[in-house]
DNA sequence: CCGACGCTTCGGCCCGCACCGAAGCATCCG
DNA sequence: CGGATGCTTCGGTGCGGGCCGAAGCGTCGG
């Protein structure tokens, strides 16, 4: 092959990818999240409750000196809302955006195989119904909301998700006022991306006001210091019967 | 009394925390996206493209070195798909669900502050047509993958590409004996990786034997002492017919 | 067969940062 | 008003890991 050809041959193949100092930076993040300490600790967070510094420390198994530090960290960069009320200071994470990203996170390591402990008996547990953010997670949730897309209830396009006008007569059935969640500013609906089932589940206003109804009627229960939600007999039943 | 680093062994002297113990372990594949050169050679390949280390080196601003063992280390924990070539080895994003986290954080970091962006691709002669071994490589050939492809055609798995039994009546209608083409020791249908493109393009028996039936029917020719295929006038409309 | 080229491995350097104890503020309580 | 409690800040320490040059393979080209 002549010299000409083969130059113009390396021309080709080699990319330009310099200068490429522009865009979201997402190493910082990253990085942020990619602390175990600080990982444990949105993870905890991850539950949707609000925790003081001190029950994170414990939860992630590190001084109250080390925990404050992180803590900051994680409130500058924008992850953490920090709460001050009398001599305690709670934490949650920031939005529901924060919450997406962890969630996202955990179904690519989980496809990956990069897990904490062996599946158990808890695992399983938490792949059924679980608590992300504000809202319901796992294999319930899944069913639930596979249930409101087929029967028309929610309008699924390919990114946005939205309330029917039959929807919002059976979310009204239920007992959830749908008026006021409009006037709320965060949007009524969203998706989130299930890291156990791979699948949707419904985020946003209405999927918080649907675990806040759940919890109200007894249907579900939270288990203490964990991210489970526990579905009491009838309200097995009674989910089953509304998104059987 | 110094706190061990493993967090085993923390969830083991806390008992009370272990409920928050299970799941993916976000922290892993986060600290490995958290690095700036892994980060911006991840961004790269958010792009679509496979390159190679030399080539993701250098966007990265590391030594050869250096990128090897991130490319690695990213390899390792099922982030990236490597896939050997000659001597050059290519990388590219493991699947979708990869670029999904990466653009999720990108989303999270736009919404907290910094950002950064990628560059575009280059422009060259070859890369609408060209010899690729024995076989037709460039914007051309990528054409007609794409095209047997999306019809059915081909049958394309991660690794490996198959010829359906109406893709072979296809190809038997383009004037080309498959039966003859299975009695080689070669694979019939084998996918390489265009230089240009950054795409897969068809290689193997199959797509040596469209090659040489492309020349023979005088679709192409072959420019001397070069890599490059020149389109006849006829010949680009019958290849725009049968492949576009 | 030899040289060029692409990539990986190896050894060593060194910076960053997670971690802690103790001290420093703030807040609530008696 | 001390004294207890919750949280943060401040030095200091140690480890992990990112980085490179050089050497070690494998592949391509002549």
């Amino acid at each position: 092959m002549r010299a000409e050809a083969s130059g113009l041959v390396r021309a080709v193949a080699r990319p330009q990818t310099a200068g490429m100092r522009q865009g979201p930076d997402i190493s910082r993040i990253a990085a942020l999240i990619g602390d175990p300490t600080r990982a444990n600790i949105l993870s905890v967070l991850l539950g949707g409750q609000a925790l003081t510094a001190r029950e994170l420390a414990e939860a992630a198994g590190v001084s109250a000196a080390t925990a404050s530090d992180h803590l900051k960290q994680l409130t500058e960069a924008g992850l953490l809302w920090p709460r001050k009320q009398g001599r305690h200071r709670f934490f949650a994470l920031a939005d529901e955006q924060v919450a997406q990203a962890l969630e996202t996170l955990a179904g690519l390591a989980a496809t990956r195989g990069h897990m904490r402990t062996q599946p158990g008996p808890n695992d399983a547990a938490l792949r059924e119904a679980r608590v992300c953010y504000d809202h319901m997670a796992g294999a319930a949730a899944v069913r639930m909301f596979d249930s409101l897309a087929g029967r028309g209830f929610l309008v699924v396009s390919r990114e946005s998700v939205g309330l029917s006008a039959e929807g919002a007569g059976f979310i009204a059935g239920l007992g959830i006022d749908t008026t006021a969640l409009t006037a709320l500013r965060r949007p009524m609906c969203r998706v989130c991306l299930d890291w156990s089932e791979r699948r949707s589940h419904l985020a946003g206003a209405l999927g918080a006001a649907l675990l806040v109804r759940f919890q109200a009627q007894g249907w579900v229960r939270r288990v203490e210091d964990s991210r489970h939600i526990r579905f009491t007999p009838p309200g097995l039943r009674a989910f089953s019967a509304a998104f059987g």
